[in-house]
DNA sequence: GTGTTTAGAACGTGACGACTA
DNA sequence: TTAGTCGTCACGTTCTAAACA
């Protein structure tokens, strides 16, 4: 019968008090190491505390100081390794700043999806929100949104309200693409992310650019939705319209998918098609051939993304925008010039 | 100066109550969906409530009903495409039975990470404790722990306290080696995971079983650690020693590094070497060649935590266990018959 | 009576001013 | 004066019981 326990009573602040000898308010004191109690006393609170496996209501206390030491994460592009590794690693900054993280994913990327979601967030009494928007749509889903706290934008355009942290995609791109032009290259091909991810508009961008200052126009193959499926289906398409010399895929995963499709009409990489994708994920250095990639700074971000929450709670004003990281081209075996 | 809105105050349910022209008391009734409202009443404060745009306090909800509405989440393992599904889908299932999710990624998995990050969940007044334990020494840091809350942990083996659900690894393990037997194959090398990690015990039991149900005695490989490069560097050493006619992986990364060594090598898979892996991720079917592996339902993995959640929360004992799931081998191109 | 509504008492903290040695 | 301590109040909700149509 209550084999299992039923004293389902949990100490309070006034047990601990008892037990101490003091009043709550010194135990409060010593709870959040505020200055005038004696060490003496504190000793005993602390055992008091100790002794009763005490642990504060963090209800009772956000009620009362109006901060629940949470902040809200909307995720979306999970579990992809990209925003995996920036949830990651937030997570992480928030803990290190001594806030926990609700996350939640809606299950895609519309509006009335992405406002139910963050108003359970709201509801949970967040401090701020993070949201990882991978389409331009989710931006805009915010769009003349009171949230009544503070947003933070991870996102590769500067549109919609809140701070904006980001990494250069469109830099990376360029990178990426000048790579393939200094080994000679003049048939560059993109493979680029889907219509509305903000990501594939920036690396498009940076393909185009790259290409029209060496005074060349891309041939636009047509757009992946990232996954390797999509590589091979589009590669498969490119050998039968006659292969290109170098191909510039949005994402790596993209980039396995066309190794596939090249492979099984008997291209070599890089001998007949150069490749280079963008990402570097862990896979990347072992793909057929190793990949030449960009990397991205995700553990950088998901920093960056934390200091920008703990600037806005903080201060009012002062928002210097953090600098913007630009990913590393690594050169591995994928590419060779003419 | 105010352009920025200094009215910090919220409306309160007092605010709703006025604006309505009831009681406080009745505007609870309306949010808790209770009974014994009159209809235009109901309406004239669900009007009241969107346009104060008024949001109930979960602290003040929480401190009187002791309930909030919390789950945490320790997860180890991540950013792998396994762990990171499961988590997603948790959330999703914690979402739909109104549960918000505190997730917390310790950097290790010692002991005293695991306790001060659970330490941080339970001064959030969670509901519940979910382990997402990759490690036997992640169980183990529970033992002997009155969380004071229910546990429940996703692992692969039964050791320590709670509840636990997971996916049959021995099972998984077994089926690719039967498959490989199957195709006249007698000398199955495995290149298992670390020493310490549930998963990685469970399919080197599989795999010595399966193999001594043939009257057979597999040799075994130098242990890698999930990565690609334990891959490639276990494979490199194998074909050193001669190359075996078959390899099982512990996973699909290390499965590809062991591709390319024996690319590397001049081995043709599944000319010279078949290959099978473990966890499908979403590379496996475009590697070089697709990869034949065995599919775990992280889907239902997810859900079925959620659901050892609410019985732990919701009743006392009535614990059947959730049946465990298998893993599904999804034959490919690295494998043949010799 | 019965369906509706109300007033007051918790819940467990932190803020604040007052008290003591 | 001042370091140390204490008592009262407020936070915003749900619960309980009593009052009203």
């Amino acid at each position: 019968m209550s084999a299992n326990g039923d004293r389902n009573r949990v100490a309070t602040i006034f047990d601990v008090a008892r037990l101490a000898g003091v009043s709550h308010q010194t135990v409060s004191r010593v709870l959040n190491d505020l200055p005038n109690v004696r060490p003496a006393t504190r000793e005993r609170v602390e055992n008091a505390i100790k002794q009763l496996r005490y642990v504060p209501s963090q209800a009772a206390r956000a009620l009362v100081t109006r901060r629940s030491r949470t902040i809200g994460l909307v995720a979306t592009g999970l579990p992809d390794y990209g925003p995996s590794s920036v949830v990651l690693n937030f997570n992480e900054s928030a803990r290190d700043a001594g806030y926990a993280v609700i996350a939640t994913n809606p299950a895609d990327a519309a509006a009335s999806t992405l406002r139910s979601a963050t108003e359970m967030l709201i509801r949970q009494n967040v401090e701020a929100i993070v949201l990882l928007a991978a389409e331009r749509s989710a931006l805009d889903a915010f769009d003349g949104w009171e949230l009544g706290v503070p947003l933070v934008s991870i996102a590769s355009e500067s549109r919609g309200r809140g701070i904006r942290v980001t990494l250069d995609q469109y830099q990376g791109a360029r990178a990426a693409v000048s790579h393939l032009l200094e080994l000679g290259h003049r048939d560059v091909v993109h493979i680029a992310g889907p219509v509305g991810s903000m990501d594939a508009e920036e690396r498009l961008r940076g393909w185009r650019d790259q290409l029209a200052e060496g005074g060349l126009i891309g041939r636009e193959a047509p757009r992946g939705d990232w996954s390797p499926e999509a590589g091979f289906r589009i590669g498969t398409e490119l050998v039968r319209e006659g292969a290109p010399g170098a191909v510039f895929a949005a994402n790596d995963q993209m980039a396995l998918g066309l190794l596939h499709a090249l492979a099984d009409a008997g291209l070599a990489v890089p001998g007949d098609v150069s490749v280079v994708g963008f990402d570097d994920i862990p896979e990347a250095a072992h793909f057929s051939p190793p990949l030449t990639t960009a990397r991205q700074d995700f553990v950088g971000l998901g920093r960056d993304a934390m200091a920008a929450v703990l600037t806005q709670l903080q201060d009012e004003e002062a928002t210097a925008p953090p600098p913007t990281r630009v990913p590393q081209l690594i050169v591995r075996a994928s590419t060779r010039a003419v």
